[in-house]
DNA sequence: AATTAGCGCAACCGCACGTGT
DNA sequence: GACACGTGCGGTTGCGCTAAT
């Protein structure tokens, strides 16, 4: 037999698409990504939605500039673990590998090359030092990336940090984000159409994480397994 | 004001690994 | 054990924005 195949959508997520994705996740759970995708409606591979996902839309992500403690904690991860950016993401609440990543890449790179430009035997410089101090408290962590017994140091470490994060744990980040006068989510969310981005970004931060999602714009069919759409995304 | 260069970030790709059959 | 499928990870690319010229 012949399988006609629809090309698959890229490049950038519209506000619709988000929303959808962001339905479907919350009634099937972060799984099966290729079902998600085709329950969705979304012309996106399961993988492309995944990744909208993990990167941008999944609740807890801190959106913004990396604070000092946490470059600094990505420095000392980073010396210690390499390029393990999932890795390294994990001692980072709402922080995520691909995050890290470009901010290594853009940043720490850059430093880390004018420093080894810097860097004679006589110049030491302050960030050296620090990150020297902090080498000093790293414990030993278990190749499944778990602190183990000797944890308490980089527990330090990272409770300092936390602390230094004006105290951040994931519900009051996602408490701001919920906040009526909180801005939207960056990018997307402030899009031209005002009216659109209000009601995306109240439908996204109010009304979809906590229960029910707006009838307005989906419906579950009687086998549940499908999403309607009033104005189908993919017809456009 | 127009152009260019650099930066930041979202997203894609290919590969590896894990799990179920 | 072999295979298929789903997921995770790291590398890379491309585009939009902004500062510099």
């Amino acid at each position: 037999m012949v399988m006609v195949r629809e090309e698959m959508r890229k490049g950038p997520w519209t506000e619709q698409e988000d929303l959808q994705l962001v339905c479907t996740v919350r009634l099937f759970g972060e799984r099966r990504w290729d079902f998600i995708a085709k329950v969705s409606g979304l012309n996106r591979t399961g993988k492309s939605c995944r990744l909208r996902w993990v990167n941008y839309l999944h609740p807890g992500l801190k959106h913004g500039r990396m604070s000092p403690q946490e470059e600094h904690l990505i420095i000392e991860l980073h010396a210690r673990w390499g390029n393990r950016w999932s890795r390294i993401a994990r001692r980072l609440p709402g922080r995520t590998d691909n995050e890290i990543k470009n901010y290594w890449r853009t940043h720490m790179r850059k430093k880390a090359q004018e420093r080894r430009t810097d860097m004679s035997p006589s110049s030491s410089s302050s960030s050296l030092t620090y990150q020297s101090s902090l080498l000093d408290a790293v414990p030993i962590i278990t190749t499944d990336g778990d602190i183990h017994d000797d944890s308490r140091c980089m527990a330090r470490v990272l409770k300092s940090t936390q602390n230094a994060m004006d105290g951040y744990p994931m519900d009051q980040i996602w408490r701001e984000i919920e906040a009526p006068e909180a801005p939207c989510l960056p990018g997307i969310y402030e899009g031209e159409d005002k009216i659109g981005s209000n009601l995306t970004c109240q439908l996204l931060t109010s009304t979809m994480w906590n229960y029910s999602y707006p009838e307005v714009f989906w419906k579950i069919d009687n086998e549940g397994t499908r999403m309607l759409a009033p104005q189908s995304s993919h017809d456009k």
